[in-house]
DNA sequence: TTGGGAACTATACGGCGTGAAGTTACGACA
DNA sequence: TGTCGTAACTTCACGCCGTATAGTTCCCAA
């Protein structure tokens, strides 16, 4: 509109974006120390040297703050397991789930609090939008899985029940990912990746919220036994440094 | 101490008991029917027309009322797995296991709150006590499906790596009650059934936190894989009835 | 120069957990 | 039967929270 601003963004337009950000950093800060109930309005204004009341200029609600740091978050843990994947070649069909399933672990050990929030009530009164962003993170993790899933699913659709399964009864979204890349699989590969999915952020989920602590002092060994036996059970051969 | 009181509690302990059980019922009232957040203080003793500082003599603080709380809902899940377990025979291994992982996931879609109170962080602030009573609760359920193990374990030892578990390496109230039912078990069997949990819990909590809603619309034909897929693994035939 | 609008503050309301102090009434003992 | 300790409960207070409404400041473009 302004006869300044079209090449770049107009000087009110990045002073708001970079409030904005700055109120997210702030958010992830607070939650990083005070866990993920400390993200307060007050608190994050008290941070920056404002009124609680001037961050509803940038975000409707406090949920809808929480959404986007959600969906942020749950892009950073998703970049991080695919790069730990495709750090291998694809011929390591083994050795790239492997990677995968560790940094899933190391990722959640390391950022506990980004964890609850994305998949537990870790914010109070907060409901999470059907639709929302965050549901595109949780599809690139699905599809990702998927992907492992594919390369060993030569050998792994023996062991599996194929019938029942019908691409109607996936997410659309999920779908298209997933048939845009294989378009040979049959939803009974997708559905395989769910349970691999449940099987990671089982014991994951397990140790972040303590419950391990109380039963088993050596919970990497645990999961380690878990992840080396689902890729056997994929009928893929754990990589070598893996057996020791 | 009173010559009243000795056969049976004085008008004032009973009235205390009352009391504190009240607290308790309308707390988990609060809990089906709002939500976890909407245990606090001021609405329950709203709720009983009292004072919330009221509630302070009977405990110290929220948190502590909470620890109660998951320790009795703890115990119903417990319990319940446990009566579906034990209405089918020793004999009957397979469908032991599978009623026992049916219930726990039945028992969860129906006390939703209850689950994201046990698993979760539901209540705001809360740190839960180390050694607190709802450990006993976790220990009870790891033992029982240790036992589920156990009566598969012949078969299932020759896929389970034997070495690097040691007595040590699990918690002492959790390994008396395991040797005190089956002396003869090794560690590893103890590990194993911590996996076969991790595995049941992955799903259930995915479900339960609305994680699989937007990928599969059929959870529970997902769940029910999956277990007929961990008791083939375990060397168990399936049950006749859970093949179809 | 001026007017529109974005950014922010001030004030307020109801809800929360919790501490301290004050009140009431029950129950044991002289 | 009268007295008194104490358990049970209320009242008041403090600081936290999200958020609605109204008012203020100040930049930027016409």
């Amino acid at each position: 509109m302004s006869g300044v601003g079209d090449q770049q963004l107009s000087r009110r337009a990045r002073l708001r974006a970079e409030t904005s950000a700055e109120i997210k950093a702030i958010a992830l800060k607070l939650m990083a120390t005070g866990g993920p109930d400390a993200i307060s309005l007050r608190a994050i204004a008290r941070e920056m040297g404002m009124t609680a009341n001037a961050i509803y200029g940038y975000y409707a609600t406090r949920d809808e703050l929480v959404t986007v740091l959600i969906s942020d978050v749950y892009t950073d843990l998703v970049s991080a397991v695919e790069a730990a994947r495709d750090a291998l070649p694809d011929s390591d069909a083994a050795g790239r789930l492997l990677a995968w399933a560790q940094t899933f672990r190391e990722w959640s050990l390391a950022n506990p609090e980004g964890f609850r929030l994305i998949y537990g009530d870790a914010v109070p009164g907060y409901q999470p939008p059907p639709g929302g962003p965050a549901a595109d993170a949780a599809h690139r993790a699905c599809a990702g899985l998927t992907g492992l899933v594919a390369a060993a699913w030569p050998r792994a659709r023996t062991r599996q029940p194929h019938d029942g399964y019908a691409w109607h009864d996936f997410d659309p979204g999920l779908v298209s990912l997933v048939r845009a890349e294989f378009p040979d699989l049959p939803p009974a590969a997708v559905a395989l990746a769910l349970r691999v999915w449940g099987r990671l952020h089982g014991l994951v989920s397990l140790e972040i919220y303590g419950h391990l602590r109380g039963q088993y002092h050596d919970p990497a060994r645990l999961y380690r036994v878990e992840v080396l036996d689902l890729i056997h059970s994929l009928g893929l051969t754990p990589p070598e440094a893996a057996r020791a």
